[in-house]
DNA sequence: CAGCAACTATATCCTCGACAATATTCCCCG
DNA sequence: CGGGGAATATTGTCGAGGATATAGTTGCTG
């Protein structure tokens, strides 16, 4: 550690990536308290509003997530115990289930995601100008498609749901 | 959920920059695990290093930290166990105590900072050309500038230190 | 200088989530 | 058609870490 490897570049560039992560995070988390949801709940929720029939089996829901098969199951039981989703049966394969939002959990959702997207906006996207930001969306948007080749749905993809097959 | 809600710009910007930072993470974790280390650890090591005698007090090292004071005692404890850090007590007042990074630790660090920082440049930094990376980094500086108002030490402020008074 | 509020580190309890093991079901191939 | 390997969800077990309570220390203030 003899010369000031902390003041290298490379390390603020992600020191900076590390801490709006951060600060978001935290400001996204508090409001979704407000509505009952922790991060993953709110998550879940969204990934299985945004699919067909409002339904994910648990095997894709933890590709969409961050979370694996066992923390899918752990999760899904807690809101299933809260009424927000419900587990449905698959009927062309018995191994799998379905989670399923239920309206109490759509309803949830709707009362939460516009203050949700009210403090992106403040915290995000409405700090910067439109120029700037779409730099900024730019950069990442490479970084990302390195670093996770999965989502390069961007494009040419078919609808989007071909998230799930990585 | 009505209209497609998931489509607006928002959310995929902070979707964005969300992949991105999980993307990261995931290699860097990777990388930190084969010098038997994980993220906290890593975090703790630098914080420590890079702080005046290497040594900080518990509460300014979760302050530096995404810890709390109770989960900045579990990881000292683990790491003093290791012989990573060692705990001195603070001569001026006796209810601190200071967590500081031994000749293992620092050596340990040695090994793991150069492999870590080719990994920022392969997967991050070096994907954008100079001015794309400039750009986007400019946009993260203001976006972290307005959700975590203590790191604004860029220009004018003293050390670098004074981050720790938040 | 006595007492009280704030601060510091730690201990205790609890939730969350990963990993490995398990049971069930599916599918392919001989 | 039958058996073995892959896939799927769940459960047991464990470590990590937050919230709160606790004990010791400091410093201010009447």
């Amino acid at each position: 550690m003899n010369p000031n490897v902390f003041d290298d570049p490379r390390i603020t560039a992600v020191g900076l990536l590390f801490e709006v992560h951060a600060g978001l995070s935290a400001r996204f988390a508090a409001q979704l308290d407000e509505h009952g949801l922790s991060t993953v709940e709110f998550e879940v929720l969204t990934r299985l509003a945004r699919s067909p029939g409002n339904q994910l089996r648990m095997t894709d829901l933890a590709a969409q997530t961050s979370l694996s098969t066992s923390g899918v199951t752990r999760v899904v039981d807690r809101m299933e115990r809260d009424g927000l989703i419900t587990r449905r049966a698959c009927p062309t394969d018995r191994r799998s289930s379905f989670a399923v939002v239920t309206p109490t959990g759509l309803s949830r959702l709707d009362e939460t995601v516009p203050g949700h997207l009210q403090l992106i906006e403040e915290w995000f996207t409405g700090q910067l100008d439109p120029p700037a930001l779409a730099a900024t969306l730019d950069g990442l948007r490479r970084v990302r498609d390195a670093v996770n080749p999965c989502a390069t749905a961007g494009s040419g993809g078919r609808t989007e749901d071909q998230a799930e097959a990585c």
